[in-house]
Formats: C-alpha cells, structure tokens, sequence
DNA sequence: GGTAGACCTGGACGC
DNA sequence: GCGTCCAGGTCTACC
C-alpha cells in the first residue's frame, strides 16, 4: 500500500534523517543504499507494519507492508505525519538565519525538522539511554530492549517494533539491567514505563497539548533519568529550540569556535547562542562547525 | 543554589 | 589476558 505525505516545503526526508542519530537505532532501520528509511510500528490494535518512506517531490512517500482497516491507516498516517514533521513551520527560522554564513545551508538544505519516533515515550526512553555512555552502548541498550520485548513483525519475525509502555512496564529490573545492558537506567525506564501505564503521566498528551515551553521542560525534567541535557534533546525534539542541549562536545565544540580551546562551561555555551531566541537550539544544532 | 561522589559500561591503555 | 583508568549525564546527599 502506497501513500503521499504532503508537507509543508521547504521539506527533505535525507535531512529529517539524518537531522540527528536517531535513525541508527531500532527499529528505524536505513538499507545501504540509504534510499529509504524504515520503521516497525505496533499500532494500538496490536497489528505490526513495517513502514517505508522515500523521497518524494513536495513531501515523501510511504508504503506500508500490510493492507489494513481504515482505523488502522488513520493512525499510520498520523503517525507518520508526526515522525517526519511534515507540516513543522521553519520559515521564521530560516529567515534570520539566512544572513548567517553557518547556517545558509538551513533553508537550502530544508534542515531543521528533528527525526522522531512514533510515541513519545519512545522517544523519552531512547533520550535517557543516550546519557552517561557511548553511542555504542546506546545502540546496544535500545536493541536489546527491541530484542527482547517488541511485538514481531507477523511476516518477518526478526523485525520487532519499539515495546509500549505496558510491554515494558512488565519487566523487571534486573531483567532490564542485566539482559538489555541498561545498568543503572534500568529503574529509571521501567518507572516511567509502569507510570505511563498506569496513567500516572501522559507523554503522548504532549502531542496535543502546547503548554509553554519553560513548563514543558519542568514536567520533562520530572522524570527520573531526565536531566538539563536530555530535556533540551526532548524539547528539540517536541519541536521547541529555546534550549540548547549542552553535553561534554557541545562545550567542546563552542569552547573551539570562541574561546580558543580553553575549558567553558555551560554559560558561555548559552551565550554564544542567546541571539537566536526561540531558536537556539536549532542554531546550536546546525552550526557549521567546520573551520572556516 | 552549588558541589562531590556514586552510578554502569565499554574502550583505551599499560603490563 | 588482566587490571586500571576514563568518559559519558543524572541523582542524591550535603553544605
């Protein structure tokens, strides 16, 4: 089944890809020739489809490996439309920073979308698992939640979707620390899975609701394992840029372009990127860091 | 509000 | 092969 997602231009799936690295992580999934970007999805009904889009003039194209109900294919389509920001306003953005030399490649690249998953709560989990290790360990931790307690793909067992929050919310911790290699995040994930089912907290009601960001950051910052780094990266991803997610490259990063390699902390970070407003984090995020 | 130490894992390094 | 050190953010206790 084949479908058009129309978006509001200047729009590019290779940048909402690659806008950060979340399409390493399962269960996105990018083929080598990098034509495409997949994604395993369980919807509410318990069905599992493998989602596929690609490039397409003024939007992308979807293709979903199952024929579905029409209930089915209103949420995939609402889903995808969420995943890929295809109706995310940038031009505000694009317009003060078209006079800036490290970010004219924004607009012309169409950059700025940040790549999401189909919940929130997925996102959230995988943010808390990109904290205190490497990239590698983060790989390692979401595949072996995917692995080990995503629903299967009915044609291609192998392929599993990200698990729910009631999936999760079965585990036990050292289930979770010692399969899954999440360590001391273990506790971390499996309170707000068990939080999120019990309805505790609503993380997909963020996708409705817009409460103002600096209230946005403080329930973000409610969640045990979330602190200022991971709700920035949240709020990039919600889609609000006023914060700039500062880790150990970020101050590396700024402390090269400014302050001549010496040590900064956090301050001077902000500072370099006060001028942008609403949008420093995005500024921060699409900096061309290379010399000039 | 600021700071120190603990948390956990994998990789780098020296022996 | 083994042991040690370090990097990576957040939490908690303490001042």
């Amino acid at each position: 089944m084949d479908y058009f997602l129309t978006a509001r231009l200047p729009f590019s799936l290779t940048s909402v890809i690659r806008s950060h690295g979340w399409f390493q992580l399962l269960p996105f999934a990018v083929p080598e020739d990098a034509s495409s970007l997949e994604y395993i999805l369980e919807l509410s009904s318990g069905k599992v489809v493998r989602l596929t889009f690609r490039e397409a003039d003024g939007g992308a194209n979807l293709t979903i490996s199952e024929e579905m109900e029409a209930v089915d294919l209103e949420e995939v389509q609402a889903a995808a439309a969420w995943m890929l920001e295809l109706d995310f306003d940038l031009s505000s953005f694009y317009a003060i920073a078209q006079d800036e030399r490290k970010l004219a490649h924004a607009e012309t690249n169409a950059r700025g979308r940040i790549l999401r998953c189909a919940t929130i709560f997925e996102d959230v989990v995988k943010t808390i698992l990109t904290t205190n290790t490497s990239w590698g360990g983060t790989k390692r931790m979401v595949r072996g939640l995917v692995e080990k307690y995503g629903a299967a793909l009915a044609s291609d067992p192998e392929q599993k979707a990200f698990p729910t929050a009631s999936q999760l919310a079965k585990a036990n911790v050292e289930a979770l620390r010692q399969e899954c290699k999440l360590g001391y995040r273990a506790p971390y994930v499996l309170e707000l899975a068990q939080k999120q089912t019990l309805g505790e907290i609503d993380l997909e009601a963020l996708k409705t609701n817009h409460p103002p960001t600096p209230e946005l950051r403080k329930q973000l910052l409610a969640l045990k394992g979330i602190g200022d780094y991971a709700a920035a990266n949240l709020l990039m991803i919600l889609g609000r840029y006023d914060y700039i997610p500062i880790d150990s490259w970020a101050l590396s990063m700024v402390s090269k372009e400014w302050h001549a390699g010496e040590p900064i902390g956090r301050a001077e970070v902000e500072a370099a990127f006060e001028r942008w407003g609403e949008w420093r984090g995005i500024a921060y995020w699409l900096w061309d860091w290379s010399a000039s």
